[in-house]
DNA sequence: TCATCCTAGTTGTCTATACAACCCTATGCA
DNA sequence: TGCATAGGGTTGTATAGACAACTAGGATGA
C-alpha cells in the first residue's frame, strides 16, 4: 500500500483545523448566541490539549471568515451569522463559456481611437477631448450572442489595446496582463438594451438585460469602463454563499 | 499625552503585517510575473530578520486572500490576478435602506400556510403537498415601492414563522434568529415582472426588474426560497473590489 | 462621591526549534 | 536504458515561552 494515500482525507486533520471545526459545529448549532462570549485562548488549550499557538491559529482563521469577533483584552465573540452580506463572483466570461466546456467566439465590430467626452474623461481621469481607445465586441456561446462589449480604455494604462487581436485574447485579459488590478467598482442592473444592443444581440427592444457596468483601477489610475450587456434569457448571475 | 495614542496608526505595523505589505506591493508593481516562483520563507527570513513562522504568517494571510500560490514542497507563486472573479456583496434590504438614512416600511399582502407544489417541495426537501409557510411582502424605500418580496418557508425550519410581525421584523431577520445561515444560493437575472409584481410595484408591464432568487440552507435543511423582484429603473446592485 | 491606580484576564505577536510531508533532481545500480 | 533511492530544498504544522497591548473591575485615596 503506498503510504502517501490516494485518498488524503484518511490523514487526520491538523489539530488547528480540529479545533477550528469544533468551534465552527458549535456556532453553526448554536451553541453560542449571537455575540455571547467564547471560550478563552486559555480555555480551549485546556479542552483540545494543544498549545496556545494551535488554538490562536484556529481563532484568528475564524475571524478573517467573520464567524467570531475578537477584541483584544475582552474575549471571543460569536458573530452574528446576520451576514446576508454574502458574496457574488463574476467570472470572466471567456472563462466561464470555456469552463462549461462551450465554444467561445468573438465579433470585434469596433476598436479605434476616440476623444472622450467630458463624462467619460472623468470617469477615466482624463481632460475632457483627451484621446481614448473605445472596442465594442460581441461575444458569442456556441454561436448565440451572450454578451455586448462596449469598452473604453485609459491610452496610459494599456498603449497597446488596440493592437491587439481581440479573437484570441479577451480585452479582460489584456487588460489584466499590463495592468495588475488594484480596484474595481461594479453595478448591476436590468435595463432595456440600446437599439445598438438590441441588434448585435439579436433580441428584441423590449427584452430585459442584464446590464453589468465595471469601472477598474490600476496603479491608482483609472484603466477602463466598461459596459457589458446581456440578454436577460440567456444570462444569468450565480452565486453560492457558505461561512 | 495619552500614551495609548489616539491615532493609531503611529504605531509601527507588526513585522508580519510588514512582510505582507511589502509582496503585496511587489505583486502590485509587477514585480513577479503571474506564476513565476516567488522567494522563499527562507529567503524572505533572511531578507527581513525576523523568524520563519511570521514569514509564514504573513504568506499564508496572503494565499487566503488569492494574492499567492503555494505548493508543499516547491514553493510560493505569484497568483493570476485573474481572479476578475471578484465579489459583490448581496446586504439585506432593510439594512440597506436605513443605512442610507431613508424610511423603510413594508406592505404586508399574504402570510399563510399552503400546500407546496412538486417543484416548490423539492426546492425544500419536502413532499409533495406539504405545508409550506408563504409570504407576499412588498418593501418601501421613503414610500416608493423598492422590493416584491415572495417567499416561501419551511415550516420545520421556522415553525413560528407566520407568527411573526413583519412591519418589525424582517423575515430575513427572523429566519436568520431561527435558523443559522449555512449555505445560500444565489442567481440574479433581468427579466419582466409579473402581472403581480407589476402592480405591486407600480410598474409597467414592459418594465425590466432585477430578479434575485435565493434559497438558503441551514443545518443541512432548505429553509426557504425567494425571488426578490426590483424595479430595474429604481435599484442596482453595486459591488467593490479590492484586492 | 469621584478620580486614580492597580491587577487579573484576555488577545496580539514574535521567537527558536522541531518534525512531517512533499517535490525535484542527482546518483547509483542492474 | 531504466529504475530505485537518497538528499536537499520547500512548505505545513506544533510547541513552549515570552512580552506587549488592551480591558474591565476592584481597591485606594482625596
Amino acid at each position: 500500500m503506498n503510504p502517501s494515500s490516494p485518498h488524503a482525507s484518511l490523514r487526520p486533520a491538523a489539530p488547528y483545523a480540529q479545533v477550528k471545526q469544533s468551534l465552527k459545529d458549535g456556532l453553526s448549532e448554536g451553541r453560542w448566541r449571537t455575540g455571547e462570549l467564547m471560550p478563552s485562548e486559555a480555555e480551549l488549550v485546556a479542552q483540545f490539549g494543544v498549545s496556545r499557538m494551535t488554538v490562536n491559529r484556529a481563532l484568528r482563521e475564524l475571524q478573517s471568515e467573520g464567524m467570531v469577533d475578537r477584541v483584544q483584552g475582552v474575549g471571543t465573540f460569536a458573530a452574528q451569522l446576520h451576514r446576508v452580506s454574502s458574496t457574488l463572483t463574476v467570472r470572466d466570461l471567456h472563462e466561464e463559456i470555456e469552463g462549461k466546456g462551450h465554444r467561445h467566439h468573438v465579433e470585434v465590430h469596433l476598436a479605434r481611437a476616440e476623444r472622450a467626452n467630458p463624462g467619460l474623461a472623468q470617469q477615466l481621469g482624463l481632460a475632457a477631448g483627451a484621446p481614448v481607445f473605445h472596442s465594442l465586441i460581441v461575444h458569442h456561446d456556441n454561436g448565440v450572442p451572450l454578451q455586448c462589449e462596449d469598452r473604453y480604455v485609459n491610452p496610459a494604462s494599456a498603449p497597446d489595446y488596440l493592437k491587439v487581436d481581440f479573437t484570441r485574447t479577451t480585452p479582460t485579459q489584456h487588460l489584466l496582463e499590463v495592468a495588475p488590478l488594484w480596484q474595481a467598482q461594479y453595478t448591476i442592473e436590468a435595463s432595456l438594451p440600446t437599439a445598438q444592443e438590441a441588434r448585435l444581440l439579436g433580441i428584441g427592444a423590449g427584452d430585459p438585460c442584464l446590464v453589468l457596468v465595471r469601472r477598474t483601477v490600476s496603479r491608482g489610475r483609472p484603466v477602463t469602463l466598461a459596459r457589458l450587456a446581456h440578454p436577460g434569457s440567456r444570462y444569468q448571475l450565480e452565486g453560492q454563499f457558505s461561512p
